[in-house]
DNA sequence: AAGGTATTGGCAACCGGTTGTCATTTCGCC
DNA sequence: GGCGAAATGACAACCGGTTGCCAATACCTT
């Protein structure tokens, strides 16, 4: 038979709902459920019980309209299906989800333009978000980072918190371990124009370069993608050098691909050094020697310093910089130079 | 000097701005822009031409919240650092920003629980849910879709729209072209057993194996990791079985350099043929034959799915289970077996 | 026991849209 | 020119919480 009086309704339960049953006003629910010391702990009490007995979940929406913020972070990746993201996107989900956040991932497509309307959509929908590998300008990037809480990933803005992962010292490491190989004649192929990663990497690069006196050339840009490779491969061989560090294990992997087609043996003929140690590094043919360095880490300690923005503790001092340690990791990539022992 | 009057304040516009800049009324603009054929030509002209001055962007909570509709879909996904869901993610993010939907991505780490909690989270955020590899059991999953528009991938549960990669028929394949090699001792490599799609793969092979008079038997099961490739290996070599038929091409991957520590040579003492044809199944040591489907493809089918539920058209069918044809990619990982030419 | 302070709980406005209702306008038609 | 129907725009309630403000209550002190 039919009842005027809200019985168990299939709708899920509000703020109401626990009011009614607890005989306090919605507000005191409220209250009680965000900021606990602030109602009386036995009425607290009653609500809680009442909160777990009718199955309760707050609404994220309309906790969002009127509080402001919305328990939401956005992540920013110019490229969903590159490997190297899937752990920082896995060290951000784990750090938010531990903080009761959640992640909101959108993958820009290695479009500014993308990356932009992300962001001014993002505005209201995520209380901050995280950038990796931007392909905006620094102005832009700084006007961004004007309007909400942000944190970069691999790209050094100041003004702008960021974690950067330090492969530029290591690309030195990489000079220095093929350097004792015997290797003279070295190429550097680049990554993307706007990728600062890249410009950094060379940049130290050559200057580590001439430190020691060796000859070392940019060659590209190449798209960072298997299938870059091959072209990478044939502009590698055509400038007879003997040894390349890539931009990323993606291109060099390629690389390795293209070099096998054409007969090319790895190392005797050719070293190979990539760049981030991504999944399928260790198990290419011949391995990769590749910088690696802690990146689902990265992903972590870029959350922790959005939050940190997010919610200041009183005397906490927040870091707007934070640079994660970077090794060559040896594998059977790279040998001596042709003509040595 | 202040102003009483509000001026450009720094805040985003709201459809209150725009109202009190084209004379009208608030609820006049939320019609204008999302009902525009209730509204008069001229004015609605008037008032997008008002938004676009202001820069409005329409605040998805506040619509939600009165709507009930959030605009978002959550996509949940076991493992997602495994490379297999890199291209379903991308195939539903590119689908659903197409259809301009907001992904929710969610890593439910293998777990029922976490899977189970994500759905009742997501209940309120979304409109919808995608579900690759639920580890939930059929009465669990029936219940959640009962509740909330939902689409599975890889999971065949009566009553759930589902999208299903046709993997049980491409194992027949596998062993079809294992046995036109020569073997005879052939092992599936079982993934976890609450995986469905480790159960049908199993069934099916059986089934085959059965009528073509050869004899399949299942070693493990498996997590879905490379280092489980290790003990998978291990155990294969110790069963004496000459050709491998693994659940995915993780296990496989990672059975590929096990069985190279130990000196195993690939095809030539062992053929192994993996199942996903994932990132890295080409190059790694030797290429890995497997059977391969159109991923990305799956999740944008997934998506229209679901979005066919949440949107029904007059007179469209709404599908309720899609089957992806899979086929087998040979590579290097399988040849003739041991003593045969 | 009375006065004072600290704590607690309820009211109501508000966040930014959507939507039902209804009065008004506009238009077509006879 | 006047009538009716359709189109249009304004008002206000509502979605489900948060929060400022104030009154009521409790507790403590002298």
């Amino acid at each position: 038979m039919a009842t005027t009086q809200a019985a168990a309704v299939d709708r899920p339960p509000t703020i109401h709902d626990i009011a009614a049953l607890c005989g306090v006003a919605a507000s005191t629910v409220s209250r009680a459920l965000s900021t606990p010391d602030r109602v009386n702990i036995r009425t607290r009490q009653r609500i809680e019980a009442a909160a777990a007995q009718l199955n309760y979940i707050p609404n994220s929406q309309a906790k969002a309209l009127s509080s402001g913020r919305t328990g939401a972070v956005g992540v920013l990746v110019p490229d969903i299906t590159n490997p190297f993201y899937f752990d920082l996107i896995r060290g951000t989900q784990l750090q938010l989800k531990a903080a009761g956040y959640t992640q909101l991932l959108v993958d820009t497509e290695e479009s500014d333009e993308v990356e932009a309307s992300t962001m001014e959509q993002l505005r209201k929908s995520a209380d901050g978000i995280v950038v990796a590998a931007s392909r905006l300008s620094d102005e832009a990037l700084l006007a961004a980072a004007a309007k909400m809480p942000m944190v970069t990933v691999n790209r050094d803005v100041p003004g702008v918190p960021a974690v950067l992962i330090d492969t530029p010292s290591a690309t030195t490491q990489a000079l220095d371990h093929l350097i004792s190989l015997g290797h003279t004649d070295i190429a550097y192929m680049a990554g993307p124009l706007t990728s600062q990663s890249s410009t950094r990497r060379w940049t130290a690069l050559a200057e580590a370069a001439k430190e020691r006196g060796v000859e070392v050339r940019a060659l590209g840009p190449f798209a960072p993608k298997t299938q870059s490779g091959a072209v990478a491969a044939d502009a590698a061989v055509h400038s007879g050098v003997t040894a390349c560090i890539v931009f990323n294990d993606l291109i060099a992997i390629g690389m390795l691909q293209r070099l096998r087609e054409r007969s090319i043996r790895v190392p005797e003929d050719m070293s190979i050094v990539g760049c981030d140690d991504i999944f399928g590094a260790d198990f290419c043919n011949p391995p990769l020697s590749t910088m690696a360095s802690p990146i689902e880490q990265a992903g972590r300690v870029a959350v922790s310093m959005l939050l940190a923005q997010l919610n200041p503790v009183a005397g906490g001092v927040t870091r707007s910089r934070s640079v994660m340690p970077t090794h060559l990791t040896v594998r059977g990539s790279t040998g001596p130079a042709p003509g040595m022992h």
